[in-house]
DNA sequence: CGGTAGGGATAGGGTTCT
DNA sequence: TAGAACCCTATCCCTACC
């Protein structure tokens, strides 16, 4: 607590800006001795410098999408589950288009154009990292987030929810003071 | 999502109380690793500790100043120091009522019902067990929050301090990149 | 040691639920 | 309106690797 957390400046910003611009990303150290710019960023390290323009580039690449989803979120009050469409054909879940954007948030998972849906499902529980498993109303989210889906995508992640959990990888969690059931990868 | 909220128990709260007088605050991880209390916290996460912590704190810090206080604080975008209370009479500062908690959780405090205002320092500061020492605000906060304080108790706490630190037991440390000092207890 | 990359934790503002 | 619980994410810290 020493440390009220001191936010970067609008000039701060400019000047890892223009830094990065005259000499490369990952030359934090060297925009920081360059006197162009070490006056407006003495107050920061080289550590710095590197996590801000980290969090520089995520909210670059997110940007446009986040927007969209608040809105919804915002429209949406309580998104009841509303799945009335008994459309059995087959699966074909693909990942999104911008793949950059995937590709920085899971570990594992790749680009692949087609995934099976159970891998898909173990990497929606792995990567929303909840410390109690992820309820199905979750995984549905994560995966209509991830991946282009049929209108029947929740039908059947919720059988191979089934199924998983009673002779594979997952693992039922009932929590004490709650109604839903979440899912956690065993082990 | 499908989690109804989870109210804090009595024995989740006490053993967050006991984490943070062993660990120190901001060690919300540690706090849960620990095994003298990871089974009592075990549905927690390291955040909902922290947010516990601020919940606690919040409430314990304000009695009947809250609402002027809040009040005041909505009506000045940028709370600059505003210590206009310049009543000089003594300092008398108690421990909090509940006394078996402090007593069962600290080590070397004791329930002496009047306590030196330096022996109090010393202990907020060994208690806080911050890494690079703390700060004045932090040493104010542990104060307030575990004992009974005139409302002049941060003037008095400063002069202190900066007594304590030229010719004492503490020592100041300047961070390399912030702006506000640190004290930790010599040796 | 000094530097960077990446994972992970914390702080503090916001939001939702009661 | 308020308080408690929970979410979001910029900032900060830790560790592995040169």
């Amino acid at each position: 607590m020493g440390a009220p957390k001191q936010k970067w400046t609008a000039e701060e910003e400019a000047a890892l800006k223009a830094g990065v611009l005259k000499h490369g990303t990952g030359k934090w150290r060297t925009i920081l001795s360059d006197p162009q710019f070490s006056s407006l960023l003495n107050s920061r390290s080289n550590v710095d410098l590197k996590d801000k323009w980290r969090n520089i580039s995520v909210t670059a690449l997110w940007g446009s999408r986040k927007k969209a989803k608040l809105a919804l979120k915002r429209a949406l009050p309580a998104p009841k589950q509303n799945d009335n469409n008994n459309n059995t054909r087959a699966l074909s879940i693909v990942p999104l288009a911008n793949d950059e954007e995937r590709t920085n948030l899971t570990t594992h998972a790749s680009k692949k154009s087609i995934t099976s849906l159970d891998k898909i499902i173990l990497e929606a529980i792995t990567n929303l990292k909840e410390p109690r498993g992820s309820d199905r109303t979750s995984i549905f989210m994560y995966i209509e987030e991830n991946f282009k889906t049929p209108p029947n995508m929740k039908r059947h992640v919720a059988v191979r929810l089934k199924h998983l959990s009673s002779n594979g990888p997952l693992v039922k969690i009932k929590h004490k003071y709650r109604f839903s059931t979440n899912f956690t990868i065993a082990g």
